[in-house]
DNA sequence: GCCGTTTTCGGCCCGACTGTTTTCAGTCG
């Protein structure tokens, strides 16, 4: 996945031209990087198929750029405007403190190129000499340095999502806030984030902000105003909290959720009416505010329906909100089940019985028993043997206690290089459920894997290919496969493709879900428990589904036990 | 360089905070 890599050029190119005074070509680079790098799907996939070409912000100059750096890994154009600047400008700037015009003149004054560079000088004191700059940047740039360094990877969904709540939970304790809520890329549900976005309301605001900077957590205090403070926690997580007025509420909950590229796009169609929105409120020409304390309010006036958060990456939901075709996105509600489940009998660190037991007191009205088969014998996988014995247990469960909770038998099947499966036929057809997945072999070209993929998703018994692209957020990629070609297998032979709830997979992510779903497929939420308490990862699933703009029909396990098992 | 309720040319999002300055540039989100 060469996303970051591509969107890291287009960033640097936007700054060079910057530095030497284009006007708004910026802009449009670094749309068009910001577009890039929110993508779920590999952007060489999207040169291959020449969709790159559709992504918001990417016309024909951008996009004949784009090929040229997933082909060469280079631009000759990036290299160009480099060497009448030959310093690593991307490194620089996302040191907190440096832009741009900074990093020039620090080039320009001290010949800083790098990193390096940068904190030699600082260390050697040679920044406060620089005139514009002082001590204090000169602090500020030593201490960004070693924050770059300690917190270069960005925080899982499941983790940030947790965090955010106690945060609000222990704000709300103190009770000068009237109210909270957690914005930014955690609201979108995107996998991971960069930082924590609180918005709150309160009638004392310098009260409220002080409570917010004394927190236990707090480390270190970024900045504190009036509307606006900012924090880092001792786990190194920055978290920034915006305080307005109730009837602003709205305009800044949606501001601060984002994305940045929505909300630009939504600013524009303010203006085109002659509006301005902000923050604080949507405004008419004659400064008259037309809405503001809730977001729908603000969709509403520019003539849309209210977009989820989870669609908010200028990705055609503007669009169709104006149109008023947006999906009615699958809720919480609307999941009946789990169909990826473990226990002890493979590697999963709970029985049989006490899975099911906080399954139904979850409320689920179903789970399947998906244990590692045969070849997983390295992490404790089942015999056929096992199997047969567990599916007695299972029907002696189902019998004896029963009540709202059926347990449907299955089988987590290893899909072997050829795509061949390592359970016969016959033992397969016994079961309720069959998830199949990839889980040795990994790097198969994507021509073999794409097969194995196909051959694996048109077996009579497999009802959902678990995990399809492997992938685990900041291990490693997911494996090369033609995804459109798998898509429509599954379509057509009626298998599901799962969205793996784990946080660290959420796999198929938000993109692929959204093209799975335009090829027909649909998904199954899987959480992959080997534990009770893992059944919380439904909501990461389902928020990732969402970003796939997928319905209750697109999702297997919103029908009923009887639909899916027969 | 991109894009379309401004529609194939002529526009292009906006405010808060900091640090270094005595009125504002730069950075950030």
């Amino acid at each position: 996945m060469k996303n970051a890599h591509v969107a890291r050029i287009l960033y640097e190119v936007a700054d060079l031209l910057e530095l030497d005074g284009v006007a708004f070509k910026p802009r449009a680079y670094r749309r068009a990087a910001q577009s890039i790098e929110g993508l779920a799907t590999p952007i060489e996939a999207l040169v291959e198929s020449g969709e790159h070409r559709e992504i918001p912000g990417v016309g024909e100059a951008i996009a004949e750029k784009i090929a040229e750096i997933v082909e060469t890994d280079r631009l000759r154009y990036h290299d160009e405007l480099k060497s009448r600047l030959p310093i690593d400008l991307y490194a620089l700037t996302r040191i907190e403190g440096v832009g741009p015009k900074t990093a020039k003149r620090l080039y320009d004054e001290l010949g800083i190129r790098d990193r390096v560079d940068l904190e030699r000088a600082a260390r050697d004191g040679q920044i406060r000499a620089v005139k514009g700059l002082g001590a204090r940047t000169e602090e500020k740039i030593l201490r960004g340095l070693a924050e770059a360094q300690r917190w270069e990877d960005r925080t899982l969904l499941g983790e940030a999502l947790p965090l955010a709540r106690r945060l609000i939970e222990e704000l709300e304790a103190g009770g000068t806030f009237d109210r909270l809520a957690a914005a930014g890329s955690l609201r979108r549900g995107r996998e991971t984030v960069g930082d924590l976005d609180i918005v709150g309301v309160s009638s004392r605001p310098a009260v409220a902000a002080a409570a917010f900077a004394s927190l236990p957590g707090v480390a270190e205090v970024r900045m504190s105003g009036e509307t606006r403070t900012s924090v880092r926690l001792a786990g190194g997580m920055q978290v920034d909290l915006r305080i307005v007025p109730a009837e602003s509420f709205g305009a800044a909950w949606q501001y601060f959720t984002g994305s940045k590229a929505h909300n630009i796009a939504l600013r524009a169609r303010a203006s085109a009416r002659g509006w301005k929105l902000n923050e604080y409120g949507l405004f008419d020409a004659a400064g008259r505010r037309r809405a503001g304390a809730d977001e729908d309010g603000i969709y509403e006036a520019l003539g849309l329906s209210g977009i989820p958060p989870e669609l908010r990456e200028d990705d055609g939901e503007i669009q169709a909100a104006e149109a008023g075709r947006l999906p009615p996105l699958v809720r919480d509600d609307e999941l009946r089940g789990d169909l990826h489940v473990h226990t002890d009998a493979s590697d999963g660190r709970a029985s049989l019985a006490e899975m099911a037991r906080a399954a139904s007191a979850r409320g689920w009205s179903y789970i399947a028993i998906t244990d590692h088969a045969r070849f997983s014998d390295a992490v404790g996988g089942v015999t056929p043997d096992e199997l047969r014995r567990q599916q007695t247990e299972i029907a002696a469960w189902n019998d004896r206690v029963g009540g709202g909770l059926r347990v449907l038998s299955g089988v987590e099947v290893n899909i072997l290089p050829d795509g061949s499966l390592d359970l016969p036929d016959e033992l397969l057809a016994t079961l309720d459920i069959v998830v199949a997945a990839v889980h040795s072999h990994f790097r198969q070209d994507r021509d073999e894997m794409t097969s194995r993929l196909v051959r694996a998703v048109e077996s009579p018994h497999v009802d959902i290919l678990a995990h399809p692209t492997g992938r685990k957020i900041g291990e490693r990629a997911g494996y090369d496969a033609d995804w459109e070609s798998v898509f429509a297998a599954a379509a057509s032979a009626q298998t599901a493709l799962e969205v793996n709830a784990n946080p660290v997979r959420l796999d198929l992510d938000g993109g692929l879900v959204r093209r799975a779903i335009r090829a027909g497929a649909r998904i199954a939420i899987g959480t992959d428990a080997h534990d009770p308490s893992h059944f919380d990862f439904a909501e990461f699933g389902l928020l990732t589904a969402r970003r796939g703009w997928a319905t209750a029909s697109d999702i297997l396990n919103t029908r009923p036990a009887q639909e899916i098992a027969g």
